[in-house]
DNA sequence: CAATTCGGGATCTGC
DNA sequence: TCCCGAATTG
């Protein structure tokens, strides 16, 4: 193409607005850009590395860029190559899709087999509940998030500091525990991904050095939702020769609970030397009577960096707050939006109903099919988390490694081969005695009941056949060097060989054979239930994937790592309906924020940091918006089957009047009048609950007030004086 | 060992 | 209200 020789600055810079440019084009030290929403930073990220390869003749292979959520990588990947083409050859990742490429590239350093699976949250529940029987299912949940905490900050279970925090010995035991039991099943879970790479990095200096020496230039997006683990990887994968350039938002932290640190950010400069900072302010998303609710809302939070955002696109629209009796009001007062944005040529596609949880979303999906409108559900019950195909996992998962524990204890006896509690437990310890294979153990077990005997040798027999029907791996001849040096390998499958059998042929058989496809096609007759569809479906996704060892183990790494793999079509023309969360880096010209109510959204149990990151949360919602803002909030609400109360979020209270046009009536948040003589501490009689003292007087619309009432019974109860004539004040 | 009943708890959650 | 996990019973 064009020479090599001095030009002027190619046409995809031309675009860029000077704080842009100057974030492209650095390259001396280390960078840190600090992107509001809708500043245009992914458009930064891909254009950076297009003129690294392009302009500054840096080979693709040598650039590695993070981001947290596949979405995000696929559309880094297909940005930037559509730059640059050789962009596809750098290597564009989620963090945990990095650190499971290089554990299985440095398996042996990492002491694991290169076929491991990944555990998620609740394969590491399922663990300790083997590991300590006397946990309910709660409590071993609670231990395995404790865990998955720990693993975040990256502590060790003889880190010292790990009883500051997360309980005292009891905790150190039992990590420890299940960390013997995770590394004897041959697995690793999330957590590990992250950690294990930064203690091999820590360990060999061969390995270190080659990848210093690879990768010159490292990236990372959304930086601000990284955790402490995560820094330590992006420092140990940094060589004294790197170029680390790291993107972010503080306002838009919105993972703290699950380890994300907001002082990566702060502490960037200190850790990594000569960083220079460039902010990007200009947002080129939303009006600027949006972003002036956004920023006043967000100014609450302490401890920011500190950031305004300056609209580019002038005019729009005042945002509207709608004050709405009910849940029916909310739908309705959604469907008029939609109609109206469709009379002025709208499409259905361009509008999202944003809430803070997912039970919101079935008003919704009942009351827009009648209104003629259709929906996508984004997000609610991923397909992975399905029971069916976690069972039809976790046989490939065993499968590809027989000392899976958790798999085995999933499918081992399902459906029912006449295999108890304590045959499973006999044929685990078992194993464990031995080389820890599960199925061979399963195979030779001494069960007591002839029963259980035969359904053991019937699974065993079964497993046997699906590893028969793996051919053995292409690589194995050369001890697995292919995999030891480093592959570009964006992620994706293997190649299928010409007239090879696919992978979704053994996936057929395992479900047909195992009886997992009747035994779920039973329950869809009486439940009326998808679960033989959503196996067709993962039949489907595996028919990319050939039918080898190596095949299968990609297979399960994209399912594991990409939770957000979908079950079904995906209508074209249609209003989105998606929980705040899963509205980072989306963007809407038509936003509705359903449930403003307190105690729905914030939880009156949020203060303090929790309460920042809700408000973070709440900004994210607001900056999705383009050109139209609806707030809704609801009087009354129905809850757990119940009708409650609600008062107005406390966030609309941090919102000045004048910025909102409202409809439906306006707040108002003096409770005082309403609340007549029912006052806190009143002592009270009710008809059929006898004697009692009113613990909290709340405002409730035309209702008036609605009171909580403590009887001495012990009950606690609800009353809208307005309606009732049971209750009476009592000394009146 | 499997089926049924009963009772407690109920958020969001990138990978 | 509804769903899941534990206990109980056949």
């Amino acid at each position: 193409m064009a020479a090599r020789a001095p030009r002027p600055l190619p046409e995809y810079l031309a675009g860029l607005n000077p704080e842009q440019l100057e974030a492209v084009l650095h390259e001396d030290g280390n960078l840190l850009i600090l992107a509001g929403a809708g500043s245009g930073k992914t458009r930064v990220i891909t254009t950076k590395i297009a003129y690294l390869i392009a302009e500054r003749g840096l080979a693709p292979e040598s650039i590695l860029a993070v981001t947290f959520t596949n979405k995000a990588a696929a559309e880094m990947r297909e940005r930037a190559c559509s730059i640059e083409p050789a962009c596809a050859r750098a290597n564009l990742r989620t963090f945990h899709s990095f650190g499971a490429w290089f554990l299985r590239r440095n398996a042996a350093a990492a002491g694991l087999d290169r076929d491991f699976t990944i555990y998620d949250d609740d394969d590491s529940t399922t663990l300790l509940r083997a590991a300590f029987p006397e946990l309910s299912r709660p409590e071993a949940g609670k231990l395995a998030s404790a865990i998955a905490r720990a693993k975040d900050y990256g502590l060790t279970p003889d880190a010292p500091d790990l009883e500051r925090g997360f309980g005292g010995k009891d905790f150190r035991r039992r990590y420890a525990e299940y960390e013997g039991r995770l590394r004897q099943t041959g697995n690793v879970d999330f957590g590990d991904l992250i950690s294990l790479p930064v203690r091999v990095l820590e360990r060999e200096p061969a390995i270190r050095e080659r990848v210093h020496a690879r990768f010159r230039v490292i990236m990372v997006d959304e930086y601000q939702d990284s955790n402490v683990a995560q820094f330590e990887l992006l420092k140990a994968l940094a060589g004294p020769e790197a170029y680390v350039c790291v993107v972010g938002d503080d306002d838009q932290s919105i993972y703290r609970f699950r380890g994300a640190e907001v002082k990566n950010i702060l502490s960037f400069p200190e850790v990594f030397p000569r960083t220079a900072v460039v902010k990007l302010e200009r947002n080129y998303r939303s009006y600027q009577s949006i972003l002036d609710i956004a920023s006043r809302v967000v100014e609450n939070n302490e401890g920011r960096l500190g950031k305004t955002l300056r609209a580019t696109r002038t005019g729009g629209e005042k945002p509207t707050l709608a004050v709405l009796r009910d849940h029916d009001e909310e739908t309705a007062y959604c469907i008029r939006v939609i109609d109206a944005h469709l009379r002025t040529g709208g499409s259905f596609s361009d509008v999202a109903i944003l809430y803070r949880t997912n039970a919101q979303s079935l008003a919704f999906e009942r009351a827009f099919p009648p209104a003629g409108i259709p929906y996508r559900l984004v997000g609610a019950l991923r397909f992975y988390e399905r029971e069916e195909v976690k069972d039809a996992l976790a046989l490939l998962a065993l499968a590809s490694n027989p000392r899976d524990e958790v798999a085995f204890r999933r499918v081992a006896n399902k459906p029912a081969r006449g295999v108890g509690d304590a045959s499973l437990e006999a044929v685990v310890e078992a194993a464990f005695l031995g080389d820890g294979d599960l199925v061979a153990a399963a195979a030779e077990a001494r069960a007591k009941s002839a029963k259980a005997r035969a359904g053991l040798a019937a699974f065993a027999a079964l497993m046997q056949k699906l590893a028969e029907r793996l051919a053995a791996p292409a690589l194995a001849d050369d001890g697995g060097r292919a995999l030891d040096d480093d592959a570009p390998g964006p992620s994706g499958p293997p190649p299928v060989a010409p007239g090879a059998e696919r992978l979704s042929a053994v996936v057929e058989y395992a479900v047909r054979e195992s009886g997992l496809l009747q035994y779920h096609k039973d329950q869809d007759d009486i439940a009326g239930s998808q679960k033989t569809a959503n196996l067709d479906e993962l039949v489907n996704a595996a028919s990319d994937y050939p039918a080898t060892r190596e095949g299968l183990a990609a297979f399960l790494e994209a399912v594991e790592l990409d939770r957000a793999m979908s079950s079904g079509e995906v209508s074209q023309d249609a209003v989105t309906l998606i929980t705040m969360h899963n509205t980072k880096g989306l963007e809407f010209p038509v936003v509705v924020i359903a449930g403003m109510e307190q105690g729905l959204f914030p939880r009156d149990d949020d203060e303090g940091d929790d309460l920042e990151e809700q408000r973070r949360l709440f900004y994210v919602a607001l900056t999705r918006a383009k050109d139209e803002l609806h707030l809704t909030y609801c009087r009354r609400r129905l809850f757990r089957g119940r009708i409650m109360e609600y008062q107005p979020s406390r966030f609309l209270a941090e919102v000045p009047k004048e910025l909102l046009k409202s409809f439906g009536g306006k707040l108002d948040l003096s409770i005082a009048e309403a609340a007549g003589a029912w006052k806190t501490g009143t002592r009270v009689y009710h008809d059929d609950h006898g004697a009692g003292y009113v613990a909290r007087v709340a405002p409730a619309g035309e209702a008036g007030v609605c009171v909580t009432v403590r009887f001495e019974t012990g009950r606690t109860l609800q009353f809208f004086p307005k309606f009732t004539k049971k209750l009476e004040r009592m000394g009146d």
